[in-house]
DNA sequence: CCTATCTTGGAACGCCGTTCCAGACATGTC
DNA sequence: GACATGTCTGGAACGGCGTTCCAAGATAGG
């Protein structure tokens, strides 16, 4: 592995994991998870699938490293400030929206176990947890629902958006989706042949929020 | 496509949609989703690849199809009575259970937009809302949170159990875990290192039952 | 300069989803 | 019975994937 010898006087062209890892990012950000390949990343660092394969070990490292990356460039500065529950929506609304800028990370995050960046925001949340004064034998429940929640919701939100070509009016869309629902049985749906219209005028990160301050609500009265 | 002549009398090997995706529905609850392949699957059909090609457009046609009747044949009867909340309650226990005893529905549940079984189940959640007297402006959030919620926390579980081979004990597993939680930096990680005795302790059921609890006290106060 | 180690990159392997097509089969018509 | 027709089968083949292998180039220490 490249541990040491990193700081010596390499040819400028070196690969590095770092190197590696970036241009991962960027072919995740341009093309989705299947635009990522090692012939299509080997070719754009102009080399062979065999030299990634010396700093990487596999694909599923290689897109955990591109997850953390990912998200921990969106994590730098933070409002550690104010009341528990305002800190907690202020984490939710930087993974939604560091989620809804690389959708692919949404696939990702929720797929493996909590670990590396996800770890530490479930810490971080589990510390407002604490502090909102949550009985010790509820927090655990808590924060893992707020979690799954938030990573849930997001994830939702990149499928939404990966399935439709980036050029695509959103209006169009909703007011699509929303006559499909509106045309349903509304003896078999009443439900969604009613709520059409809340689909079609919704704000999606509004919504997420809402849902946070739905559990936080929850959270409160235990 | 098979649309008609089916009641004739054919040669009693003859594929169709139905015994395809049956196979299907075995080959995924038996090796994951990885380990359903055209190949594979026409092997276990003693035809060849092309032959399931005319009664099923592609893979995600028939992922979609296993979904449903996966899904579907674990709805049959439902506790359709009693207070919203607890019918809340009943649907998704059934929801964990199903996708509990086939994991790979979590993936495939939260990849693409509500539709089929899926929608149903909206539906049906949605109704409940409305019988909790849940205003006009809110049933939409408050449906969709639960939803989101379910499968959020069904894929999770899903994820975590498709880690392990199937012989592991989980009591080990968790003490695994929770002991790497509670070697975590104290400073760094002090709420990890706090409940990580929870996190071995607890009971993945009930706890995803509490969190529908915590969303449904949440929508309560509302 | 020589040698041992680190690093590269292209060829090759086995598998995947999918397409193509020759032909088996059941059926309706004379 | 012969034949034409539309339905259905299954094996070969295509391009692309993750991954492995290895000969050769680059670099550092003696």
């Amino acid at each position: 592995m490249a541990t040491r010898t990193r700081n010596t006087d390499r040819r400028d062209d070196a690969l590095s994991k770092e190197r590696i890892v970036e241009a991962a990012v960027a072919m995740l950000d341009e093309a989705g998870e299947s635009g990522l390949t090692f012939r299509a990343l080997s070719a754009r660092l102009q080399t062979g699938p065999g030299a990634i394969y010396w700093h990487v070990a596999n694909k599923d490292e290689l897109l955990a490293a591109a997850t953390n990356a990912a998200l921990t460039s969106g994590m730098t500065a933070e409002a550690a400030a104010g009341p528990p529950k305002d800190v907690i929506r202020a984490i939710a609304l930087i993974m939604f929206d560091a989620i809804d800028e690389h959708p692919w990370l949404g696939e990702q995050l929720s797929r493996g176990p909590w670990q590396g960046v996800t770890l530490q925001i479930c810490e971080r949340i589990g510390q407002q947890i604490q502090a909102m004064g949550v009985p010790a034998g509820l927090q655990f429940t808590s924060a893992s629902a707020l979690m799954i929640y938030i990573l849930g919701a997001a994830r939702q939100n990149a499928a939404n958006a990966r399935m439709h070509p980036p050029g695509t009016d959103r209006a169009e869309v909703l007011e699509t989706h929303a006559a499909a629902w509106r045309g349903l049985d509304p003896e078999q749906f009443p439900f969604l042949h009613d709520i059409a219209g809340q689909l079609r005028d919704h704000d999606d990160r509004a919504q997420f929020l809402d849902g946070v301050n739905l559990i936080l609500a929850g959270v409160g009265d235990l």
